[in-house]
DNA sequence: GTCTATAATTTGATAGAC
DNA sequence: GTCTATCAAATTATAGAC
């Protein structure tokens, strides 16, 4: 992970808003530039092209999810309370700003971004499962933990556009809850 | 539902490979006109805009969605039958195609789009929706029929975007058996 | 119904002054 | 580090000939 300064971490703020609403195609670099007040060439200063942006955008995604949910599922808690702060911390991002996943995004866009993003976002994804198959009992229901915890994050995904597009987050909590519904009865 | 004509069908064909793959904004007008080998002038003369050209995708693919469910269950088929039918047709586009259901995609991109496409996605998620939970043997898991459908809508569309990234079928077939699994066991 | 031609705008990206 | 200025290409869309 680079760190980055002020002005790019604004950049990238900007990009993630723009781009969880309405992709990695439909939002220019100019956009970017006038929500941050600043000119396009001042973002090709700090992302030389808008691929280096998506990397970077998914990057700092990526780390911060991991950060945030280390936060609130330190050592000693129970494997159910670390799953309910997975899934809720989907939850929180998906209120507070209205909008889906960045992954579940660029994952839907996929075969039409710069291969370096979609790999990025493959290594989101790879990196969610990875955490909750450590997480779930063993043999809970009968599966790898590997294909358990892709039925989890297949289903957060989808219903977060499910939600979004409908309009009500009662579709997202009744899927989550069945999703976990195998791990906390 | 409007009948179109032979090249209309072609566009629209295009359309839909190319927005499956990259989503709305990413597919221009030329692009399509080129692959069906006319010029973007006839593309308008089909579709005044690409606004009017995503209404009509969209509500094809409806149509067309349910003409073949209705195809593979026919009167008398039992539910957990009928239910099968429903993911196969889901599972055999997303082979044939390799790219997701169109619906996924725009879902995604929801706010982004223009609002008549976001509304003909939120048709296509409801008759979804509708179809399922007339299927689903009543209270079967105790919830109530439309959101036990819709969980299912929801891991359906997240399984495909998550199998496409990760470039791995099993994990949109093992999302489908855990979904399922209440209803056929 | 399809074309040529073009308008008007936007795009990603670069050069070079300060 | 931020700017002005600009480029070359692409974009949606329209007018009008055939």
């Amino acid at each position: 992970m680079v760190t980055l300064n002020a002005t790019a971490n604004l950049i990238l703020d900007a990009a993630e808003i723009r781009m969880r609403q309405s992709g990695f195609n439909a939002v220019s670099i100019r956009d970017l530039a006038d929500h941050v007040s600043v000119k396009s060439a001042s973002v090709h200063y700090y992302f030389p092209t808008k691929e280096d942006l998506g990397v970077a955008l998914v990057e700092r995604y990526h780390a911060r999810f991991f950060e945030q949910l280390q936060a609130s599922t330190s050592d000693g808690v129970p494997a159910p309370q670390r799953l309910r702060a997975f899934t809720e911390s989907y939850r929180r991002s998906l209120v507070t700003a209205d909008a889906i996943c960045l992954c579940a995004m660029l994952g839907a866009e996929g075969p039409g971004l710069p291969a370096s993003v979609a790999a990025a976002v493959r290594g989101f994804f790879a990196a969610n499962i990875e955490w909750l198959a450590k997480v779930l009992p063993a043999n809970s229901e009968g599966g790898e933990p590997q294909q358990e915890a892709a039925v989890i994050v297949a289903g957060l995904h989808g219903a977060m556009i499910l939600a979004t597009s409908l309009g009500d987050i009662a579709v997202f909590d009744a899927t989550v809850a069945r999703l976990l519904r195998p791990y906390l009865a």
